[in-house]
DNA sequence: CTAAAAGCTAGAGTCGTATCTAGATCAATG
DNA sequence: CATTGATCTAGATACGACTCTAGCTTTTAG
């Protein structure tokens, strides 16, 4: 029924440091409570949000922007609209970074499929190198080059 | 011809402390040279190396990472498949982060959806409050479980 | 000629996100 | 009962990637 913050780390994957820090950070939808002797208790329901929190910082939410979502919640109902503002910014926020995350991904397979090409020839030693920079000059040069790549 | 690190830096986007903390950390494809006077010198190839970088950056890739691939590329010819290899690790790296930001994003247009349903048919206030954990027990709970998000 | 702007170095500070340490207490086990 | 292990607090430390400061020299504009 009530779970040790030791249960609770290994059940959420977070330290127990990690726990205690949240917990400082307020970043729990409700207050962790206390043993008489000061340990705390955590329950089903805690181990749920985190999972929630463990997701969203997954996606690069930051903890500032998750505390902010908490303090919403724990006003309770009738902010509805501002949580709904607040996951889509995040959520375009993602969309963004899918986005240059793709464009990089482009970028990388450009040069790798350069490099395959040219070993795959063997004549991967003709390649540019850049702290040679004559050979930029005088030989075929197809790295380095923004539209390249190294 | 010869570019200043401030015309560097406009050009790059990075600052002028990014620069040099760049060359410190043996990030540059070609040594920085420097006038009589000790002001560095840059020339285009090395905007087009940070334009590489930042790009590199932008999709994840440590300094760390990045310094180990420059230096394959200033050992000159001969560890092309090393250097395949690095970004081949980075490029499942970058899809791993997609994948991981794609299935946050599911579960946030999950949240945003019963959001919305819930603010349009003005039950907004029947959503359950992780704070009153009462609301869990006694009322509907659309909200705060793993499943269906907060 | 002078004042502002740009550059230099070495090193300190910042921010976010934890993680670890020391020293104390509490709980469970042989 | 004594050890071991889990927990507590407060504060220190780490790490990546910058960013800024102080104090000095050099360049440029008026």
């Amino acid at each position: 029924m009530d779970l040790s913050i030791g249960e609770v780390a290994e059940r959420s994957g977070l330290s127990v440091h990690a726990l205690r820090f949240y917990e400082r950070e307020g970043l729990f939808a409700n207050p962790v409570r206390r043993l008489p002797n000061g340990r705390r208790i955590y329950h089903e329901e805690d181990l749920e949000w985190l999972a929630i929190c463990t997701k969203l910082r997954s996606s690069g939410m930051s903890l500032a922007m998750i505390r902010q979502y908490v303090e919403l919640v724990r006003q309770g109902p009738g902010n509805e609209l501002e949580r709904l503002e607040l996951l889509r910014r995040h959520e375009s926020d993602v969309e963004a970074q899918i986005g240059e995350l793709r464009e990089a991904l482009d970028v990388m397979r450009h040069k790798v499929r350069i490099y395959e090409d040219h070993v795959a020839r063997g004549e991967a030693d003709r390649l540019w190198n850049p702290s040679h920079r004559d050979a930029a000059r005088t030989g075929p040069h197809q790295e380095c080059r923004p539209s390249e790549g190294a």
